[in-house]
RNA sequence: GGGCCCGUAGCUCAACUGGAUAGAGCAACAGCCUUCUAAGCUGUAGGUUGCGCGUUCGAUUCGCGCCGGGCUCACCA
């Protein structure tokens, strides 16, 4: 429909002789009233075109040649907007349209023949996964769901570090419980993961050796063990929240691959690349940024930036394009420098988006939980599902845009869960399952095909005119990053169903009828099923 | 001090990326179940969109300056 208007105004334009800068854009208004579809064409051409807006829009209007069957109404309304309302039969004939297309409706092509590649929670494997971990999660998920409807393909990638200093630590830790299992007890540092997982690791190895790794090293068993064993926990975690990745990038290939050496001789042959103190620095100061920053510390262990440079390059290397960084806010400054690394080497970095959510704030009895793995004071990922269920946790972190932080007031939710918007969907297609379930029983035929221009009421136009809206809302999302905004119109959906089942009886003694509201019945559910589908909650049959 | 994010109803948040009368959910108040699920529906109340300039037909949205909050600015990741 956008298209075929768009043709028509344009060819009124050239009748004119005015050629648009912009394309035409088209919006849904929020205002019934105001039609089915509005254009500001108009106003953006009025100084262009030397006259007012409205009688721009007028006479724009006077030159369009629409098909009747499609546009019922079109007219100039406000400062010089032309509304568009559209046809019944329209409606009717999309409406049969997406029955049809059942669990595809709201699918598209959009991004066809396009290798998309997001990378999500990427935590190194020291704890279990935090709450804020999980917003991450599911955020990226989410929009790797969303890519695939828009017709990417796509692939979800871990990616993790198992050496370097804190994996140290974390061996030690281990280690340190250990011997004290042993009855050595040695003084237990401040800076070592003090959470009672690492005791529960400690004990499956005393379980398995009883003492023979007294004298291990840290990083050897100690370091092994817990690896596997948090990685476990990560994934099982994950995979309660319908999360799996088709690939885990170990960091450590880099180097075995000489990666990280080539990236370090790329930089240098561009002239970015100088050494100082023992130290190797990257001249970021060439391309624009504050201070130069050291890449190859003097002990010769990288820092963070130039693994996550050569990973970068490796991701382009691996034919991308696009690439979704998803990364929590405390990492805002990190990428910053790597992008430039990338935009100096001669990559298309347009082709990487860093996604950066905002912490979520856990609020506990009134207090703000500051969360550290490390301290071990955070609440796991792992206890908020058990206490809220996945479906709740997916939701939540979906609600809101990624860019606000989150305050979740642990108790509250707990308390009310209820009452979670949530179940308000979810109620809504367990009340149509219910409803198709009492209408098989009651002898309904689905083998005569529904007349639906027996939908009439307003109730029923207004959730047919939302149900179609489904598609463009899974294209915007997708294309913004947002999953929330598909979230709030489900909300919307289930209160336009609401609404008809309250106003329209479903099963009566009128067999059409009934047939016509059953197709609608079942028309929401395919709704509610594809867009749950992308935000990855479940679709019970009854509550 | 520099960078990023946020500030909207009592609370938690939206607002289709600059559109028309700023909307939902909780909480409050008043109604609706002998009929397909009341985890629902209907109605009422609730606002100087932190403050001030500016940009234009039009600003919650963009720019500048303040105020307040979060994160971040390592030879830690």
């Amino acid at each position: 429909m956008r298209s075929y208007l768009r043709g028509q105004i344009t060819g009124a334009l050239r009748e004119m002789g005015i050629a648009l800068a912009t394309p035409i854009s088209f919006d849904t208004p929020r205002q019934a009233d105001h039609g089915d579809l509005t254009t500001n064409v108009a106003m953006m051409a009025a100084r262009q075109a030397g006259k007012r807006p409205r009688d721009l829009a007028a006479e724009i209007l006077s030159r369009l040649q629409l098909d009747p069957a499609l546009i019922a109404k079109c007219e100039v309304a406000g400062p010089g907007f032309i509304n568009f309302t559209f046809t019944g039969t329209y409606y009717l004939r999309q409406l049969a349209e997406l029955i049809g297309d059942g669990d595809q409706f709201g699918r598209s092509d959009a991004g066809r023949d396009k290798k998309a590649q997001v990378e999500f929670v990427s935590a190194n494997p020291t704890g279990p996964l935090t709450v804020g971990h999980g917003r991450g999660a599911v955020y990226g998920d989410t929009i790797a769901n969303l890519l695939e409807w828009t017709g990417h393909a796509v692939e979800r990638e871990y990616y993790f570090n198992n050496a370097g200093r804190q994996m140290r630590i974390l061996g030690d830790s281990v280690r340190l419980r250990y011997l004290d299992l042993l009855g050595e007890s040695q003084p237990f540092p401040d800076d070592y993961y003090q959470g009672e997982y690492i005791r529960d690791i400690a004990r499956h190895l005393k379980d398995a050796h009883g003492d023979a790794l007294r004298t291990e090293p840290a990083e050897g068993r100690f370091k092994e063990e817990a690896e596997s064993e948090i990685f476990a926990d990560i994934k099982k975690t994950l995979k309660s929240l319908g999360i799996e990745f088709q690939s885990f990038y170990n960091e450590h290939w880099l180097y075995e691959q000489g990666k990280v050496a080539e990236a370090v001789e790329a930089l240098r042959a561009h002239g970015l690349v100088y050494e100082q103190e023992g130290a190797v620095w990257f001249k970021t100061s060439a391309l624009g940024g504050e201070k130069d920053k050291v890449i190859v510390k003097s002990s010769g262990e990288p820092t963070y930036r130039l693994p996550d440079i050569a990973y970068h390059r490796e991701k382009f290397r691996r034919g991308y394009d696009l690439m979704i960084d998803v990364f929590g806010a405390d990492h805002v400054a990190t990428y910053p420098d790597v992008l430039a690394a990338l935009k100096a080497l001669d990559y298309d970095v347009t082709r990487i988006k860093v996604l950066i959510h905002q912490f979520v704030t856990i609020l506990q009895e009134g207090e703000v939980v500051k969360m550290s793995t490390r301290k071990a004071n955070f609440i796991t990922l792992d206890e908020l599902i058990a206490e809220v269920g996945a479906d709740v946790v997916r939701y939540f972190f979906l609600m809101r845009t990624a860019s606000s932080h989150l305050n979740f007031d642990l108790a509250l939710a707990k308390k009310h869960s209820d009452e979670n918007p949530v179940y308000y969907l979810q109620y809504a297609h367990a009340r149509i399952c219910s409803i198709l379930r009492y209408a098989g029983t009651s002898g309904e035929s689905t083998a005569i095909p529904p007349d639906l221009a027996l939908l009439a009421a307003p109730a029923e136009i207004d959730l047919i005119k939302t149900l179609l809206l489904f598609p463009e809302m899974v294209e915007s999302c997708a294309g913004a990053f947002e999953p929330h905004r598909l979230a709030d119109y489900l909300q919307g959906v289930a209160t336009a169903f609401h609404k008809f089942y309250h106003e329209c009886r479903v099963v009566t003694e009128d067999a059409a009828l009934t047939r016509a509201r059953l197709a609608l019945c079942r028309a929401t559910r395919i709704v509610l099923r594809n867009g749950f589908t992308i935000l990855g909650v479940s679709a019970p049959e009854q509550m």
